[in-house]
DNA sequence: GTGTAGTGGACGAACGTTCGCTCTGTCTAG
DNA sequence: CTAGACAGAGCGAACGTTCGTCCACTACAC
């Protein structure tokens, strides 16, 4: 009793044959609406199942203008932090009825315009930005004329959008701050991009704990990477070569850190004895590198969460009074600075 | 001249309207289609542009029977290799036009009826599953029947699904003959879950590469675990207390191999010197460990550009005559077996 | 018997496209 | 001068839904 190849999907209307009833009958039994006999209403039930019935969502969403679907456009997926991130965003999602569709945007950060551009063709009902956006407010302001509902892990310079994130100098100031009050004067520290808003804010909060401190603020101290393993790896060659004498470093990131103890463990280094390490993130890896990664938590999973529940809400609302979060971040102490 | 807040978007009627040619001519114009003058071609364009038209693909896939979407159902987001091969799949859809639904399964493994139904009612024009089977044949023999091209990552039992995939028995080979061949005698391993091909197919690569040394294969070398850092940590313990006098671990993927890695750091084990370890995957934190890890290179994101590509052929084909690939795989010697 | 309320269901219209057919004119070959 | 070819554009239909309006019938109270 196979069907033959092409057999295309069952719509509504072949319910309605089925049963004996107008097709719009069948839709409105289907989706719980109006009232029908219950008679009828088994009948057309069972014929839907009986052929196997998947509603056309496409179609439906022609007509209510609502795909009950939402993008989310990131630019590196295999980022622990993002990855995190997106996961609640889908989770959460999930749990409220919506699709999620993926945009990605090239890995030198190009493409953003058209990734935005694919979601709105596909008509989704808002979108969410996990975009660190290279200050290209001109692009941003361009797709804010299609007044769809975004929300953003990061700010957007020109954009007033709704962001979600963390306290990025809380951040920075909390690592630090956990160093000096273990005695420590000399504090080297490696940051992202120095473009980036994250990068600039988690400096400040190492800054200020310097200050609080007393501590003098050495622009020696301070080294530029790239969020990578790998550029942890050389960043730290590059600053203990500048400063061989410093006793800990702070890392703007804990896959950065991964490759800061992996330097450290090349030069022979003792961590924390010779010099103790803290991250930012807490990534799942922190708690198992050798030895395991002080850091400062960052709730991304949650972070995801939450600005899918900010879309919806906007969505619902029609984009009306609301405001962004700012998630609480952590101290988690452990080996490498010597507290854990 | 900002437009008030429901401003619907404009459609191909209100290019039309808006350059005096019927709504059906602009569509030609649009899709460069059927043959038109070059001024109302010019006039329509400038139109379009002019009034920011984007197109509705809802609408065009409703009568073209086809979204140029794909979905990807995949268990864990987070998971590295996982996340490689999605980005593999991300960047081939987007590379050919097409965009990419995701949905994911709960961590208990269910749900995966649920995803697939999902992407169905999306009208996606094919699946690509990420999904291990917990041999739930019966699950996906019933979704077969919505005969849509699906491409799996796994061997799907009774499926007879299309598999992109790499060789888990020679993945198993090369890692425990890498051991054999730098002399080791008494070689413990960590598996997956005893439930999963994966986990049965590496084991098997494993027992091979023992009996080409001419070792015996011993039920007390193995321990069974969960793919994970916490879960390769734990294993290390209990099969170190069952088998002191292990020289060698090999470690069924890389994430487990860092929790052995922590595990035997804090039993004050060196490695490689008093145990050495093999791991598989090659994710990108492998190179970065302490030591870093050596282990067997497995192509992830690689095929998950491939299992697309399969994917859009099926598409295209209807189907017919194709095969599934196998990728190679390949030893990466670093510093944890001490051949780095 | 009439009027009113309610219930069960049919039906037309719309959503934004694509596709194929038809119609009008102009140009060219015979 | 006529037949055919062809370019340019219009138009109806269809895709699979949802929504609102309208119709027919039953039941009940007066």
């Amino acid at each position: 009793m196979e069907r033959s190849r092409p057999a295309k999907p069952v719509s509504v209307k072949d319910v309605a044959a089925n049963s004996g009833v107008s097709f719009q009958t069948t839709s409105k039994v289907l989706n719980g609406k109006g009232s029908v006999s219950e008679q009828t209403r088994k009948r057309i039930l069972s014929a839907a199942t009986d052929l196997g019935y998947v509603p056309n969502i496409l179609a439906r969403s022609l007509v209510t203008r609502s795909t009950q679907a939402v993008g989310v456009v990131a630019s590196n997926f295999s980022d622990p932090n993002l990855s995190r991130f997106i996961v609640g965003a889908e989770q959460e999602a999930r749990r409220q009825g919506h699709a999620v569709i993926i945009a990605s945007i090239e890995p030198d950060g190009t493409g953003g315009h058209r990734a935005v551009r694919a979601l709105i063709e596909r008509r989704v009902d808002g979108i969410v930005l996990a975009d660190p956006p290279a200050n290209e407010d001109a692009r941003y302001a361009r797709l804010m004329k299609h007044q769809i509902p975004i929300v953003s892990l990061h700010d957007v310079p020109g954009g007033g959008l709704l962001t979600v994130g963390s306290d990025h100098v809380q951040t920075g100031l909390l690592a630090t701050r956990h160093l000096t009050d273990l005695g420590h004067h000399r504090i080297g520290t490696i940051t992202g991009p120095h473009g980036g808003r994250v990068a600039q804010s988690r400096l400040r909060g190492y800054r200020q704990a310097l200050g609080e401190a007393g501590l003098a603020d050495d622009l020696t101290l301070v080294e530029e990477s790239d969020w990578q393993i790998s550029g942890g790896f050389e960043a730290t060659r590059r600053l203990l070569s500048r400063r061989p004498d410093l006793t800990a470093i702070f890392t703007q990131n804990d896959t950065m850190a991964i490759g800061v103890l992996s330097a450290l463990h090349t030069l022979g280094k003792d961590v924390p004895e010779a010099c103790a390490v803290v991250g930012c993130d807490d990534i799942e890896m922190a708690a198992y590198t050798v030895p395991a990664l002080t850091t400062v938590r960052v709730p991304f999973y949650e972070a995801g969460a939450e600005a899918i529940r900010l879309l919806l809400k906007m969505i619902a609302s029609g984009s009306s009074g609301l405001r962004g979060t700012l998630l609480p971040v952590q101290l988690i102490a452990r080996e490498s600075s010597g507290a854990g």
